[in-house]
DNA sequence: CTGAAAGCGCTAACAG
DNA sequence: CTGTTAGCGCTTTCAG
């Protein structure tokens, strides 16, 4: 292995110059710069990470925890984690793999030995047991997601009350009166889920405020499942007029359902999704949808992490709770609500 | 920072002593070992990972490359992801996770660090640029997938070419004489991913053996692109009976399409799904399947890994290629072909 | 603008 | 069974 005593021996200079060199920590003149980079050039030398880690107490090295169920928004959870490898590279910085399962533990363990410098955590419910450890004395940490109580925590998110409130707006606009809302597996809200919960306050309060009735439903992802739903949902609410869903799997069952019992899609019923754009936009009707900008979410929540850690300690962006504003995109599947029966027509 | 030297002192024993303890490399006796194991809980010691890999020349990291692109099996890739750092946790190890798209630099530059140990890569192409580092010198590796040659290589994956014949070996059992298969999407073919390649030539051979009319169509996900590629296929060949599908965002936009056109499934045609064995499971038909392991492949690979860096170099399990084999669940979808329809009738 | 040298915290001979 | 000690490769004062 190269070491940078050997570069440096190559160069003809010291050691000291060439970690300069490497750092910019100080001013190189342009001649020895250029002998030592043709040096570790053609050396081949690559720092050792251990060897830097433990010199400078900084690894370069953030932790991701991503959940470990896959129960929802598998893909979102992919493209967040891809986005934030992605970035943080472009900072300089690595991603350590969490698994949500190792729970708080693992966080000191990563942060305790110096492994990782700050952590991301994803799928963060609303009393979320890992947060104690991050307010006290913790890492430098930014959830993606929204727990009940982010004081003196960092967080990224989309607005998820304010796309419940946009979907029904839209509905609303359009003259729906009554509608239903399908949303995730009973599970994630058993688990009292940030974004689920949000959504539904955000859809519970507009609905409230624009005088339209509402119904919401957890719901499994299986076909099975969505028409048992459906079907209780028509039951209790003939007059529901169209739908808003968040969850994924149910999309397509729901609008095969709907075909099957000879609902046209919007000219009898409306569906309005909050998803990944990509599966509203592939659906069998192209579905008008509040995205989900998991690219977005990712990159942001390591740009202020990196913010935060290069920063002067405390300083600009060092807590705080950054919602990003959801954007409704108007596809197919929504429209004016059907003309009301005419009694005996 | 709670430091070994600081454990030593208050346990009144050696830094060296204290260091063996925790690695167990040599006997301790028992009353000491319950002293340092007192110190450290009392103390809160973490050793310092940095040190660690600088004095061993041992980061216990294990670097995972995943796909950037997101256009299949994204459920697959993050379970497999998931059981990767799960496993690797299970031995000590941590997971860094890298993106495709670094290319064989980035497997250079962790490796070349001293980072990671060692590297896992998923989405193998069958002539893959990464390649050539790995045999070169490279770190010890497993790819999680089959190039087309694997020579020196240590490589783990499903028996994609088993999965193909077995799927028709079921067809063919049942009566069907001409299939049709539904396949990833062009550019899956494009690049010569090396599961779509391989469960197609399984598909062929075995079609050609058992004298079964077979016919092949890339497809994207879109439930347009479903429906133009179902239309082209029921146009050129009427009398298939069977489609094999290995896409899983066709499959329920095919589903949809065979109901509105009448089709019943299996009684009129049979669907069998190469995929995750949830989304067969949850189909709106449940999908008779052959399932893709995810879970396995990611422990398997790991379990390799570790065997070659625990074990003496270059001993047992240190190259070679592990298929696992195929499974295939019979559900709801498949059955025997329809009578042939009597002309005039 | 550049060097010399003192660690960073841990491991693993070597010595008993 | 335990202690002593020499590094691992790099960063960063302290001196020039």
């Amino acid at each position: 292995m190269v070491t940078l005593a050997e570069v440096a021996r190559h160069a003809g200079v010291s050691a000291s110059t060439v970690s300069y060199v490497l750092s910019g920590k100080r001013p190189i003149s342009a001649v020895t710069r250029r002998r030592v980079t043709a040096s570790i050039e053609q050396l081949g030398y690559q720092p050792h990470a251990g060897a830097r880690a433990l010199a400078s107490s900084r690894s370069r090295i953030i932790a991701l925890m991503v959940p470990l169920r896959t129960d929802m928004y598998v893909p979102v959870m992919l493209e967040i984690a891809v986005a934030v490898a992605t970035t943080a590279r472009a900072h300089g910085y690595d991603v350590l793999l969490l698994t949500g399962e190792e729970g708080p533990s693992a966080l000191r363990r990563v942060t305790g030995s110096g492994l990782a410098e700050a952590v991301i955590l994803m799928d963060v419910q609303l009393d979320d047991g890992r947060l104690p450890v991050l307010r006290t004395a913790g890492p430098p940490a930014v959830l993606v997601g929204l727990p009940a109580d982010p004081a003196g925590l960092n967080c990224v998110d989309l607005d998820f009350r304010a796309a419940g409130a946009l979907c029904v707006d839209h509905l609303a606009g359009l003259g729906h009166r009554e509608i239903a809302v399908i949303g995730e597996s009973p599970g994630v809200y058993a688990r009292h889920t940030g974004f689920a919960e949000r959504t539904l306050s955000g859809l519970r309060s507009r609905a409230a405020e624009r005088e339209v009735r509402m119904l919401h439903r957890p719901c499994e992802g299986s076909h099975d499942a969505v028409a048992g739903v459906l079907a209780r949902i028509l039951d209790e609410r003939p007059h529901v007029s169209a739908f808003v869903v968040q969850n994924e799997t149910a999309v397509e069952p729901l609008l095969a359902l709907l075909r099957r019992t000879g609902r046209a899609v919007p000219e009898d019923v409306s569906v309005v999704a909050v998803c990944a754009d990509q599966i509203a936009a592939q659906a069998s009707v192209p579905l008008t949808s509040v995205a989900i900008p998991a690219q977005e979410l990712g990159r942001r929540a390591v740009e202020r992490l990196i913010a935060r850690l290069t920063g002067r300690p405390d300083g600009e962006g060092a807590a705080g709770v950054e919602l990003l504003t959801p954007v409704l995109t108007v596809r197919d599947s929504s429209g004016p609500p059907p003309p009301p029966r005419t009694p005996g027509a």
